[in-house]
RNA sequence: GACCCCAUCGUCUAGCCUGGUCAGGACAAGAGCUUUUCAAGCUCUCGGCGCGGGUUCAAAUCCCGCUGGGGUCGCCA
């Protein structure tokens, strides 16, 4: 039977790297009816963190993967030291100065069948001794490796390509300890957007990070399994349950791909678009209480669903939501500046007065009795319909920008809007008129300029010499720099 | 530096094994349609086989070299 395991350290949180690693192992696994183990490589305990080891269980679990064994390395360090006692027993290893254990290499010409890579050689003659057991008895990484994947009966070894020069380094001691060798796959780097190393710059972000910031674990679990294999077919979109059915290791490529969070976010926007908006809104609500939008448990989901339905194509992210529909929940819209500027560029108190006298006449408030009253409104007051829409949106909303105005109208309900554009007019009302403003300001320049002149003369002489040190400045500012 | 891995649009990739279909799709970018704004959707455009040799009637595909990129060289994992 096939079995196969990832393995973390728990020295640091599961990233996007760590994650692919995981799937490709889980997929292959479940693909073949075989197991899944998780190995937690915490043989630094100086370095591990249950913080860390918490984060990463958590993160599997949330991208979809299930394990069916778990092992601590650190509760194994008897066996470890058991085989390194064997390999010193038939002088196979020797004891340094300081008490480590180390692994006399001999010359030889290691051959392995990479899954993916086909035959690789390496030059045993050209790898130093290794440490087995170090000098405070704790096993080295290569070590407790080997051990484990043998005595747990490991099939496949699915790891990053960076452990391909580890590999020659194991197989000699799978050969020393009359282990079988498993067989190995090296899948192909991922790498950040510069091309080199996944940095935090670069996406090297924790999974549980993604989470935060509002990706879904489909969106993220898809978007891992398209970063180094292909089903072959022109297909994006490939959902977990159906990447089960589909994962071959053999349509691994080797080529190290560059991790590319906008087709992240894309794939996610997908997701989103698709996904049930009970279920979405469930994901939803605890965003929205974090935002103070509803509060405790007395919430209306039917409401809430309604909401999510009208912005679900319009979001790439969770996080997304809660910036667009504030206006929904709050009593009063924040208004966007742009937004108040379009409101208040033209007073229509007189329309917005007329449109909610005949809001007043819908008995069902729904969009298209919305839509029928304001069309002919718009038809009497011979104006085009862009005309009152967008005021009306800025009114209603505080952003130039929103799902339709009257599916947007119809779910905050008529007492919300006409409240809404009552404010409206009394933002006209108390607003400063600018027009007024600059005749103002235009009056007292120019009785300012007649009753002074010998004042504004000066002043203009001033502004003369200031000028003059400005350049002057500038000169010595070129001198020192260029 | 030594050893190892890799090489198709800016990015993810299909095609390579088993040479012969305008090198196909997706993201991004640009344009348009739709329209009430923003999305979504639909249509179109842009853009690629790293280079040089072979083998062959024919090379993205097979072979060699070069170049480029990456990885590893810990008593870290």
């Amino acid at each position: 039977m096939i079995k196969v395991r990832f393995a973390p350290s728990p020295t640091g949180y599961l990233h996007i790297g760590g994650a692919r690693t995981a799937l490709f192992n889980w997929l292959y696994a479940r693909h073949a009816g075989g197991k899944f183990i998780l190995r937690i490589e915490d043989t630094d305990l100086a370095r591990s963190k249950k913080e860390y080891l918490d984060e990463i269980l958590e993160s599997l679990a949330w991208l979809g993967m299930d394990w069916d064994d778990l092992y601590y390395q650190s509760r194994r360090f008897d066996i470890y030291r058991d085989y390194a006692a064997r390999l010193l027993s038939e002088g196979r290893a020797y004891t340094a100065e300081n008490g480590a254990i180390i692994f006399k290499v001999g010359e030889e010409e290691i051959k392995i069948n990479d899954l993916i890579r086909g035959e690789i050689k390496f030059d045993a003659g050209l790898i130093k001794d290794q440490v087995l057991i170090k000098e405070d008895k704790s096993p080295t990484y290569n070590f407790a490796c080997v051990v484990d994947d043998a005595l747990l009966g490991i099939t496949h070894v699915l790891r990053g390509d960076d452990h391909i020069s580890n590999t020659p380094k194991q197989v000699v001691l799978y050969k020393a300890l009359d282990f079988k060798v498993p067989d190995f796959a090296h899948l192909p780097l991922i790498m950040g957007k510069d091309g080199g190393r996944l940095s935090k710059r670069t996406g090297a972000t924790a999974i549980s990070e993604w989470r935060k910031m509002g990706y879904l674990p489909e969106s993220l679990a898809n978007y891992l399994l398209l970063l180094g294999w292909s089903p072959g077919a022109n297909q994006e979109i490939i959902p977990i349950g159906e990447a089960v059915k589909k994962f071959e290791i053999k349509n691994v490529n080797k080529t190290a791909a560059v991790f590319d969070s906008d087709k992240l976010q894309w794939l996610n926007a997908q997701y989103i678009k698709q996904y049930d908006p009970g279920k979405l809104c469930d994901l939803l609500i605890p965003q929205l209480k974090e935002a103070g939008f509803v509060g405790g448990e007395n919430f209306n989901r039917e409401e809430i669903i309604s909401v999510v339905k009208l912005f679900q194509s319009r979001i790439s992210t969770l996080a997304d939501f809660v910036d667009f529909v504030d206006f929904v929940f709050l009593d009063n819209p924040k208004f966007n500046p742009d937004a108040k500027e379009k409101l208040l560029n033209k007073d229509l108190s007189k329309e917005f007065n007329l449109l909610a006298r005949r809001f007043d006449k819908i008995k069902d408030f729904n969009a298209v009795n919305i839509e029928e009253e304001f069309r002919n409104l718009v038809k009497e007051l011979g104006i085009k319909a862009k005309e009152l829409v967008h005021p009306v949106r800025a009114a209603i909303s505080g952003k130039t920008v929103g799902p339709g105005l009257f599916e947007t109208m119809a779910l905050l309900g008529k007492e919300k809007i006409k409240a809404r554009l009552n404010m409206a007019e009394k933002m006209w009302k108390s607003a400063p008129n600018l027009k007024c403003f600059i005749l103002l300001f235009a009056v007292v320049f120019i009785s300012g300029l007649f009753s002074g002149c010998g004042t504004v003369k000066g002043a203009y002489q001033g502004a003369k010499e200031d000028w003059k040190n400005l350049q002057k400045w500038d000169d010595k500012f070129r001198e020192t720099w260029w």
